[in-house]
DNA sequence: CAGTTAAGATAGTAACCAATTACTAGCAGT
DNA sequence: ACTGCTAGTAATTGGTTACTATCTTAACTG
């Protein structure tokens, strides 16, 4: 009964950061991440606020591992979704809804990057969240560029802004979803809003 | 010297009220919005913190004026770009220009919607910025239904798929912004990014 | 010009938060 | 058995925040 789940009382250094990452994660899941305090993810994971501070120097020094693990786990998600299709635009379709699948599994996720580049001061979580993103347009654009090779997509069709296009079009969506406060609901018009991006990329034939 | 600018050391209740929020909007264009505390607001406005509790009875009541502004100004504004054009798709693009532009004036706003969308508890201003966006998307539908009457637009589109696109379009503009830190980048790069989701509308004929 | 009052200044308070400190239980190696 | 290390607790610190009670002043009004 009063027995903790499955975890013991005590765990390795290594392991307890891994486990406050989860935290926040989950923390930020339900609330406003500038509202998770130290004490809150402490209580979260069975733990006293102080003992937080054995692991990790300041708390700027927790949101830098959690966007890290952010950052590692988005990109490995979207290239493994695009692994082995020949075609561009099929390779970006299959990320678009690899990266909804994401966000669905890990709601706080969006929450905490948009948090994160509120921030004015260029904080060291700010700037892996600007890495990624960076990272992220990249990988669009390389695509592009091999659809506007191979005649999938119009020559006409300017990289950079396709590449701002596709990131935003998965942010409209989030924030309809936050608004609505239904987080499925993303993963039924996410076929219909990718249709349109698409079209506007295809190269008549 | 010492003589203030032009306004008074003393302002009747509704002029302090107006005041107070440009103050904010002003503020939340250099910092997070949850960072802006009532002190902050009342020294950059050359009064002291308690002064203003004579005019709002919390900060809560701030927030929700100032979300109000948001709201009246931002449709306003779309309103005033698309009186007057026929062509739905036309008058799409005067207002994401529009809206451009009034980021742009006010590069606090998107920062103060995000900000506001991640309380996960229903404040006023939030239910204020939930209507707002509620309000833009059906403008947003109304257009894109006549386009697809009037022949402009694909009938094969959906409409609110399209409507998500529209604003998510707007969101992803903002957002690459902010990570470069260079708003004007954003009127360079509409264009580009509107002819894409324009291409995707349209109906070929 | 005197009296009234709305608006602002001053100086608090209670609550909260990140970070620190003194101390302890449990374990591994010699 | 003793020693040293690791991970944790519990209490406390200094600082910040929204909000308030009380006194003061500027501006209108008859």
């Amino acid at each position: 009964m009063v027995t903790p789940l499955n975890t013991p009382s005590k765990l390795p250094a290594d392991e307890r950061r891994a486990v406050t990452v989860e935290a926040v994660i989950a923390l930020a899941g339900s609330q406003n991440p500038s509202d998770i305090t130290t004490a809150a993810i402490a209580s979260h994971m069975n733990l006293t606020q102080g003992a937080l501070f054995r692991h990790f120097p300041s708390k700027d020094a927790i949101w830098e591992s959690v966007m890290e693990w952010v950052a590692d786990h988005l990109l490995a998600q979207i290239d493994r979704a695009a692994t082995g299709i020949d075609s561009p635009l099929a390779a970006m379709q299959a990320m678009f809804m690899s990266h909804i699948d994401f966000v669905v599994e890990h709601p706080g996720v969006p929450r905490m990057m948009f948090g994160q580049l509120q921030n004015t001061e260029t904080t060291a979580a700010k700037k892996i969240a600007q890495t990624l993103i960076k990272r992220y347009a990249e990988r669009i654009g390389a695509r592009i560029e091999q659809g506007k090779a191979n005649g999938e997509i119009a020559p006409t069709v300017e990289t950079r802004a396709a590449a701002t296009l596709f990131i935003g079009t998965v942010q409209g969506l989030v924030m309809q979803s936050m608004l609505s406060g239904d987080l499925a609901r993303m993963r039924t018009d996410a076929p219909g809003v990718f249709a349109i991006y698409q079209r506007g990329m295809r190269h008549n034939q």
